[in-house]
DNA sequence: GTGTTTGGTCAGACTATCTGACGAGGTCGG
DNA sequence: CCGACCTCGTCAGATAGTCTGACCAAACAC
């Protein structure tokens, strides 16, 4: 049955189906004490270290909500602060050596759920999605 | 700047934007009062009524949680609960007059922005991408 | 230099979610 | 037809995540 499902339905279902399995597997890799919303400020974080103001306005949060996120993953080894040599009032959140860990093993977990699809759906489909959704980010994708 | 950002990413990135302007949108045609959370459970009422496990289930959260909600939306005017024929234990959550209305509305924006997008990737392509998406479907929606 | 913007924090309130326990209504094997 | 078990929904309590508003200090714009 191919019936008329709005496209925002069909987007959020494989990308609920995609954090989900990386959920779970990050989680069985001992990976176990971060929550979904920890993990999807987490993954905005630059490899340089990004401002705390930057990483909201990117999710889509207030300052305050990211602040409180990034307290936690401090806590948890996940990142640590540095102060912004560029600007006095900011701090950069950066990746600390847990983190990085967990990058690690989401990135093969993100491999491994890509490859299913692209089994699924053939290369070449595959690559079109990609296109496709590349290019609908120009309209769709305020930061960037 | 095309860079590798990972697949989930990029699908959440357009579900996001879609989410945001039928919230707006919504919110300026007078259904000001309804909440993410609500609107997400709500558009998996089906015409017939649903019952509250399976919307549920459909939505990924707990019956506990769903109650919550369909007790604001109830309050609202947006649905009411009716006793369900088949089965005595349950009842049915179908969607009320002002449920109905804002319903229109939302599929008048939803259709709008689809335009938007149609114009900026071409028929082609994004017909292509639905076609995708929904052959995606198949191995990323537990539920159908 | 003074006024405005920006980066971040503190405090308080509210929304959404979960787990656990439960009662009442179905279902099914004997 | 009866007991064991399952399913639908609710209640109660805890916790997480989010917001608004107020604020300070550093940087920027003239």
């Amino acid at each position: 049955m191919a019936e008329e499902l709005n496209t925002g339905l069909l987007l959020f279902l494989p990308y609920r189906a995609m954090e989900t399995r990386v959920f779970e597997e990050l989680a069985a890799a001992g990976f176990d004490d971060i929550t979904p919303s920890q993990a999807r400020l987490f993954q905005r974080i630059s490899p340089e270290g990004s401002r705390l103001s930057d990483l909201a306005r990117q999710a889509g949060i207030t300052k305050q909500s990211a602040g409180f996120l990034i307290d936690q993953l401090e806590r948890l080894g996940y990142v640590h602060r540095a102060p912004d040599p560029a600007d006095g009032r900011a701090r950069l959140v950066q990746i600390a050596e847990r983190g990085q860990r967990s990058v690690e093993a989401a990135r093969a977990v993100v491999a491994r759920v890509e490859a299913e699809w692209t089994s699924h759906l053939g290369e070449r489909r595959m690559a079109q999605l990609r296109r496709i959704l590349t290019d609908l980010r120009e309209i769709t994708d305020p930061w960037r």
